[in-house]
DNA sequence: GATTTAATAT
DNA sequence: AATATTAAAT
């Protein structure tokens, strides 16, 4: 039988407990997961790590041994949520990233096909993930967040069934709505910023986001040129409904 | 099934 | 506020 060191299941029983345990795991968590099953896990961590350096310290294996807290903070690996585990990065969009997304996304606006996933590869920027790209996406068109009806330029339609505006406004749906970016008609390469700087022609490659992400910490407020297209539905759209009833 | 988007969560 | 994640839609 192959038991992994920590077994999950729905119904952890005391049979299947006993029977993990009397094949190898070290741990059975019932789930799914609530409370602290992650602290208790994380204290067998810090146990294991105790032990280590006890037989380390110790000459006869018996005696017990004081650590510093200093010796032990060497150690033991905490992080500063106390929990054990790394808070996830989380992408930050600096000058330079959010100028390459413009870029791309100007230009495939013009081809009316800016999607996330278009803009993504245009991008070109390693580790980048498409969720990131969508979320950014979301982010610059809201920007603001008061909608004036029908403010902004109607949206391009995908299988350009379409014909009257209204129709076209109507036709909003989850899925199917590219972004048309109005905001820099006439300002053509260029890409002008908030504090009132315009970016040159070329985009320098962007960092491998892999490899090389930031936490966000900043709380500088960020306003990305985007101008506001206006929302079409507010209701958040329901299996079997008709949204637009 | 993949993608997009609005809405919600962190 | 900025970013991530989820849910509903096609």
């Amino acid at each position: 039988m192959d038991i992994p060191s920590m077994v999950m299941h729905e119904e952890a029983d005391d049979n299947f407990i006993i029977e993990m345990l009397a094949n190898g795991a070290l741990h059975v968590v019932e789930r799914p997961f609530g409370g602290d099953v992650f602290f208790r896990i994380r204290q067998c961590v810090i146990r294991e790590h105790l032990n280590k350096l006890e037989s380390e310290c110790s000459t006869d294996g018996k005696k017990k041994v004081t650590m510093s807290k200093t010796k032990r903070n060497s150690n033991i690996q905490l992080h500063e949520n106390g929990t054990g585990f790394a808070k996830k990065k989380s992408l930050e969009w600096t000058d330079e990233l959010h100028s390459n997304f413009l870029r791309v996304s100007h230009q495939l606006a013009r081809e009316g096909r800016c999607f996330p996933k278009d803009i993504l590869v245009g991008m070109g920027v390693p580790g980048l993930t498409r969720m990131q790209v969508a979320s950014h996406l979301q982010n610059c068109r809201r920007g603001g967040l008061k909608f004036t009806e029908n403010q902004g330029l109607p949206s391009a339609s995908r299988n350009g069934s379409s014909n009257s505006s209204q129709e076209e406004v109507n036709s909003k749906r989850c899925g199917h709505t590219p972004l048309v970016v109005t905001s820099f008609e006439n300002q053509k390469e260029r890409i002008k910023f908030n504090d009132g700087t315009l970016s040159g022609n070329e985009v320098e490659k962007d960092k491998d986001l892999m490899n090389n992400q930031s936490l966000i910490g900043s709380s500088s407020r960020k306003n990305y040129g985007f101008q506001n297209h206006g929302q079409v539905g507010s209701k958040r759209c329901k299996k079997g409904s008709n949204p637009f009833a």
